[in-house]
DNA sequence: GGGTTTTCCTGATGTAGGTCAACGTGTTCT
DNA sequence: AGAACACGTTGACCTACATCAGGAAAACCC
């Protein structure tokens, strides 16, 4: 079944309507999950190994935990979780993927997939077939580089949920995500104070390791002070500075 | 200062008691930090770039956050905690690292380290400085996989805590330290179920999430249940199954 | 070797956030 | 349109762990 995709209406599907007019030359979202360093042939060389498929539907999934690794993704619209399945069937989010951001390189280690990536709304990827992506990097020095930099960064971005989830209050946990979809939208030159969150609430306490009523109960408060107005998920962060202290931490993930 | 490396008295230092001798074709880590694919030819290239320095004493830092990333470093004796500071200044431990084990990638995404890396014993590392391993990494394609696969493995294990940090209980999480200190001891063909716990409560809580009195709480509870055998640091695990019961998880961090 | 400091243990008490429960509000399906 | 169901909110209560506090035992160090 082929779905057409001039249906899509999220914000950065409408910037190029036509799914094969898009390369990764011309793609706004580049200079987010491209290296900045890469020069005009090697972007064709790049193109040439990416794979532009339909797009997914919500609740869909992109891969499942233990599927063979093949490909890594980067999200061009939509909002894709990442979640593994614990030994006692409990379900934890590790991390949402906002478009132009990378997705499945944990599959690397152990040659398939240590998450199940599920789509929140419906979502375009492109898919990158590693190993024409390793043949690439040894080819294009610059194109290495940017990989083991994207990795490291994943690294460090658990590394600051880590802290987070050991050291941090529910409002301070709260409040940073909420600070860092901002700083995502503002990378993508999306409204840094107005927004829809794409996932549920649940999806927020779990990926915070804190229960719903939590969550509901933390942003409830957030509103009364007048920090953030919300509207079910349409969220305007009305006093991002406030939020920032609270918060109290740098964030970037 | 030189310091002589002859005092040490690790059990992997009294194998190859003369550093000068050490080459990464001879040392018997090699299994677990080098890639089991690398032939002879390319151990030796290996060989030409990795530094051994000289041992670094108890409670000296290898690196500090936010030094300038040059290296990565192969653990060979002693133990190594990588911890960062968060913003209100408490320390929050991120791992420990056992001889075989690479401490330093997180540094590569913005070309500085992104957590402190400090001795807990007197130890020995082999530096290995990232642009020539990049390089190396672009002439040997299975050098180029193993280090991606490293990175990879670094990331799902990190998940793996993340996870234990927002599911799992006090019990759970101390049970799966002293299990993951148990099986990467077997990894270096030393005991499984006796040995000498190199960090202090103070650091197992930091790790885990968990206060001092918590982390001597359930080691003094397991102790009284005959789950295991405790003497200060000594630890003698007296039901490995029974603790993998508590601890809930498979785990390999 | 004895004093100082750090680490470890254990008990008493407090609290943030979990659990349970009830109800309101969307959303989906026929 | 109305039933069925997932999602979100709010309140009352409970518990696992933090906090505070004191004392014992290592470890360090002139």
């Amino acid at each position: 079944m082929v779905i057409s995709s001039s249906q899509s209406s999220s914000a950065e599907q409408q910037s190029c309507p036509h799914n094969n007019a898009i390369s990764c030359g011309n793609c706004r979202l580049g200079s987010i999950c491209l290296p900045l360093a890469l020069e005009g042939e090697d972007i064709v060389k790049l193109d040439e190994i990416v794979q532009r498929g339909r797009p997914i539907q919500k609740g869909e999934h992109l891969y499942r935990e233990s599927d063979n690794f093949s490909s890594v993704y980067a999200v061009r619209s939509g909002v894709i979780k990442a979640y593994r399945i614990t030994n006692d069937g409990q379900e934890q989010v590790t991390g949402f993927y906002f478009p132009g951001e990378i997705i499945g390189i944990d599959g690397i280690s152990k040659d398939q997939y240590a998450c199940s990536a599920k789509a929140l709304e419906t979502s375009a990827v492109c898919e990158i077939p590693f190993n024409r992506l390793e043949e690439l990097s040894r080819q294009v020095p610059s194109m290495q580089r940017h990989f083991f930099q994207l990795m490291s960064q994943e690294i460090t971005m658990d590394q600051q949920l880590i802290t987070m989830l050991s050291k941090n209050s529910a409002e301070e946990r709260v409040a940073a995500l909420l600070i860092s979809i901002s700083a995502r939208n503002a990378r993508r030159k999306l409204s840094k104070t107005s927004f829809r969150l794409p996932m549920s609430r649940t999806d927020i306490g779990n990926f915070l390791g804190l229960t719903v009523e939590t969550v509901s109960r933390v942003i409830s408060r957030f509103n009364k002070q007048g920090l953030i107005a919300v509207e079910s998920k349409e969220v305007t962060l009305l006093d991002l500075e406030g939020l920032k202290d609270i918060a109290n931490i740098k964030i970037d993930f």
